[in-house]
RNA sequence: GGGCGAUUGGCUCAGUUGGUUAGAGCGCCGCCUUCACACGGCGGAGGUCACAGGUUCGAGUCCUGUAUCGCCCACCA
């Protein structure tokens, strides 16, 4: 050991910005690609969603995977860490649209001088898809760096040449090419069906993107004359503007009221259209006059008994959110096509209130409207409520439509490692829920398009039992601007020619591919071999549905396994009021500021603290304490390292050199702090092997110091000053280490006043050699010796006197056992306490009477 | 409706297979101007561990039920 270099006044101003960039230019955190696949611990990091903002969410669960990642490579392992960045999908064509005031208008032509405009413009300017994908890139390209650089900040320990995108190129690549294979082995298909669809962003939307949320509605009573004459049939509906749409009744088979009607007919009401009386198993007796109108398509359970019932469609909803111009079916009464002349082109909302007009006028609405709360569909980000629309889709089989398959995937589920445990009962539950396969095409414009064209007939209509794809090797394609193999550009549109898949995916069909763009399946298959099937994925718990699980299934279908073998679920970051802090609810908090107030270190403490899987209070007062933690370890670093001195301290606990029994005992203590807290985070518990660590380290600064501090200033061949002076170095050596997932700025710091390299590349501790230091002594000395210190400085307080003061007489009485270990530490607690005679005893449990020397 | 989790001093949380008077930090109060740290140190007050039963020599810890909160899921007319 060189003689330590320990600056006068040490703090944790600047030890962010010095030590990110130390580690940048000595690529401490640098993956080295020799590495093999056993020697290597693979991290799926949650790509951020760059559109948004990083809130103080994102620095508690990336704290949370970056203590892991720390760990790991200080137990040897290279660690595979890479940054993403989720410029994909929705929430960046509504950033890119707010921030410069664009649309994009597919029908335009590209201009290749667009430059938008230095202020938004009130009316959005429409543009080409392709200046809207390069704003897009641009603005992504901004969002980027400025999360990178708050990265550093917090001192995330990721490789920063390895980031990916999930809009670049590889992703596209990555993105199509797993598309194709699954569209060659079946696992992908298309389907003209009844789609939940967006009226505003006119999309279809997967199961995984709904929420279901509480909206007024209004039980509406209305009359469904018999075709027979014999009297009516009363139905509720909260959508009675879907009563032109109307294919029939339902009810349970085995409610008497209605048995007698089964296969009867009614006539709806206004439009006069025969629809027939069916029995389902699905149709509830208890609900409204347990009789239901069924619709095409006002709910999933309407295309259910559409599907199942065989029943005809006769949609009246477009992908406007609008009723069709034109009527579902040819009404037979000029009184039918009057009502319908009164509802086409309208909005649902002005469709249902006119109806209700119209039905009060003519008799068939039994009761006023009766309000009503009910859960309503709604896309996750939109803001109206779900229709229900017939499109043509792309799908993925993820069991929903499968047994087999589906029971595939919850064995994967249950092959992988949750931490915490319980959360895989949220896969389970929504696998065992699914109830259709993967909807992945969306109309929409910046994302990953399929490599899909059609062929036209020689009527010009696309024939999409024949798509045309490319060769792999093609990929990334963009079938807007380029033609099919075997066709030329000319054939573009016409008949005999060729036509683009217009949509692109989803974008968890491109997020369920992080493990295949990370780890650049198909692009780099000696980093693959390296680093595929990962080890850990970390990620929230409320999208477990979505990405957890569609990762899985990809996975699965590509690699006949689990794309990892571990998932850490982090939990929420609470608001006071026991909120989830999110930027809608306007209760985020900037992490820049909270990053340079308290320091990174005092930040990633508070987010350290946070058990995995479990919802954690936004508290700045856990700040302060990481805080005042990360001072100490400056301050107490400093002071041992003054005490060692140029004395010449061994590096290796097996010298022998620890004589002194308290030493001893020190290390035996620190030796199950070290078991303590590696047995923790091998189970990704990095908040009980930070809660342990700070623990022993209070008490190796408020007891352990104070008592060798007189020993350690002795000679340099005095044999207990050799042993304190060691056993400080190699205490202080191992609590750095073990610190230093947690706070890697201020152990880094201290690390380079005395030790060559980083800390974070320094060897994790291990706790044989200071068990073999201490000899066969157990950690009970240094327990004794602290209570006893204890009690000595209660009595100064409780006479408020200064700590300095002298002790003329301690007596203390303890067990034996106690006493015997006591007496081998004596020296030790005389010199701490300032007592001039201690006495020794025997009794049952510890009591200490003190008397002190007069102040005068 | 089904499931998961939580409930410990004013606040935020520990409490690993059940074991003696339930721990920590913040806040509060008092003391100590200590030669590493006032961005400090020492100490004090403060809890019938949500509630009701049960198992046990012994329950914050295990079982049953209840309540409250949060979340996940569900074919909610």
């Amino acid at each position: 050991m060189t003689t330590p270099r320990v600056p006068e006044k040490p703090g944790l101003e600047g030890l962010e910005d010095k030590w990110a960039t130390r580690w940048d230019d000595d690529g401490v955190y640098r993956f080295d690609r020799t590495a093999t696949r056993e020697r290597v611990f693979s991290i799926d990091t949650p790509p951020p969603t760059v559109s948004g903002s990083l809130h103080v969410g994102h620095v508690f669960s990336y704290t949370h995977t970056d203590t892991v990642a720390r760990y790991r490579r200080m137990r040897g392992l290279e660690v595979f860490y890479p940054m993403g960045w989720d410029d994909n999908g929705l929430p960046t064509e509504r950033r890119v649209q707010n921030y410069f005031g664009v649309r994009c208008d597919p029908t335009l032509p590209y201009d290749p001088d667009f430059e938008p405009p230095e202020k938004p413009p009130k009316q959005a300017t429409a543009i080409s898809r392709r200046n809207f994908v390069e704003l897009c890139d641009r603005l992504v390209g901004e969002d980027e760096q400025k999360f990178e650089e708050l990265w550093r900040h917090l001192g995330l320990s990721v490789d920063w040449s390895m980031t990916y995108t999930t809009v670049g190129k590889r992703a596209q690549r990555i993105s199509q090419r797993a598309f194709l294979r699954m569209l060659g082995r079946g696992e992908a298909y298309q389907a003209e069906a009844p789609t939940l669809w967006d009226v505003d962003f006119r999309t279809a939307v997967a199961q995984a993107e709904l929420e279901d949320r509480e909206m007024p509605g209004a039980y509406h009573t209305i009359r469904f004359p018999r075709a027979d004459g014999e009297g009516d049939i009363v139905i509720e509906t909260t959508r009675p503007e879907l009563i032109p749409a109307c294919v029939a009744l339902v009810a349970h088979p085995d409610d008497e009221r209605y048995q007698p009607l089964f296969d009867s007919e009614v006539l709806t009401p206004l439009f006069g259209v025969r629809v027939p009386v069916r029995a389902h198993h699905l149709a509830d007796p208890e609900k409204g006059s347990g009789i239901a109108m069924i619709c095409t398509f006002g709910d999933l359970t309407d295309v259910v008994w559409w599907r199942e019932l065989d029943l005809p469609a006769r949609p009246i909803v477009g992908w406007d959110g609008r009723l069709h111009g034109s009527p579902p079916i040819d009404f037979e009464t000029h009184r039918a096509s009057e009502h319908w002349s009164e509802l086409a082109g309208k909005s649902i909302k002005q469709a249902r209130e006119r109806i209700v007009e119209l039905l009060r006028d003519s008799g068939d609405l039994l009761a006023e409207p009766r309000p009503i709360t009910h859960a309503v569909k709604f896309y996750e980000k939109g803001d109206r409520p779900l229709e229900i629309v017939t499109t043509r889709q792309w799908y993925i089989r993820n069991g929903g439509r499968d047994a087999r398959l589906r029971d595939a995937l919850l064995a994967r589920g249950r092959a992988l490692h949750w931490h915490p445990e319980y959360m895989r009962a949220r896969y389970d539950s929504w696998v065992e829920g699914l109830n259709g396969d993967w909807l992945v095409s969306r109309q929409r414009f910046f994302g990953v398009p399929f490599p899909i064209w059609y062929p036209l007939d020689a009527r010009g209509e696309p024939e999409y039992d024949r798509p045309l794809v490319p060769t792999e090797d093609a990929l990334p394609v963009d079938p807007q601007s380029q033609a099919p193999p075997g066709y030329t550009e000319d054939r573009r549109g016409l008949p005999g020619g060729f036509v683009a898949d217009p949509d692109v995916m989803d974008t968890w069909a491109t997020s369920s591919l992080t493990p295949q763009i990370a780890c650049a399946w198909g692009e780099d298959d000696d980093l693959f071999a390296r680093t595929y099937p990962m080890d850990l994925r970390p990620q929230a718990h409320e999208i477990i549905r979505t990405w957890l699980f569609s990762t899985v299934v990809r996975a699965h279908s590509e690699f006949d396994g689990l794309p990892w073998t571990d998932a850490a679920i982090s939990g929420w970051v609470l608001d006071p009021d026991r909120k989830k802090m999110s930027k809608s609810r306007g209760n985020v908090v900037t992490p820049l500021n909270l990053l340079e107030q308290y320091g990174s270190d005092a930040v990633r403490y508070w987010a350290a603290s946070g058990r995995p899987g479990t919802d954690t209070a936004f508290d700045e007062g856990q700040m302060k304490v990481g805080r005042r933690l990360a001072i100490k370890v400056l301050n107490a670093s400093k002071f041992a390292l003054g005490v060692i001195g140029e004395h010449t301290v061994p590096t290796d606990p097996a010298t022998a050199v620890v004589t002194a029994p308290l030493d001893r005992s020190l290390l035996a203590a620190l030796a199950e702090l070290v078991d303590d807290a590696t047995s923790a985070f091998d189970q990704y518990d990095y908040a009980r092997a930070l809660e342990r660590t700070e623990r022993f380290f209070w008490g190796y600064c408020d007891d352990y110091i104070e008592l060798v501090k007189q020993r350690a200033y002795g000679p340099g061949d005095d044999a207990g000053a050799t042993s304190a002076r060691a056993t400080l170095a190699f205490a202080l050596d191992t609590l750095l280490r073990l610190f230093a997932p947690h706070l890697p700025f201020v152990t880094e710091e201290v690390w380079s006043w005395w030790r060559a390299g980083s800390v974070h590349r320094s060897a994790w501790p291990e706790s044989a050699p200071l068990r073999a230091a201490a000899a066969g002594d157990g950690p009970a000395a240094y327990g004794v010796a602290a209570d006893v210190l204890g009690a000595v400085r209660k009595a100064k307080t409780g006479q408020q006197k200064s700590m300095r003061a002298d002790v003329t007489s301690a007596t203390v009485t303890d067990h034996p056992d106690r006493l015997a270990l006591l007496d081998a530490v004596r020296a030790d607690v005389c010199d701490a306490g300032r007592v001039l005679e201690l006495h020794l005893v025997p009794g049952e449990q510890l009591a200490v009477e003190v008397v002190l020397a007069d102040a005068d």
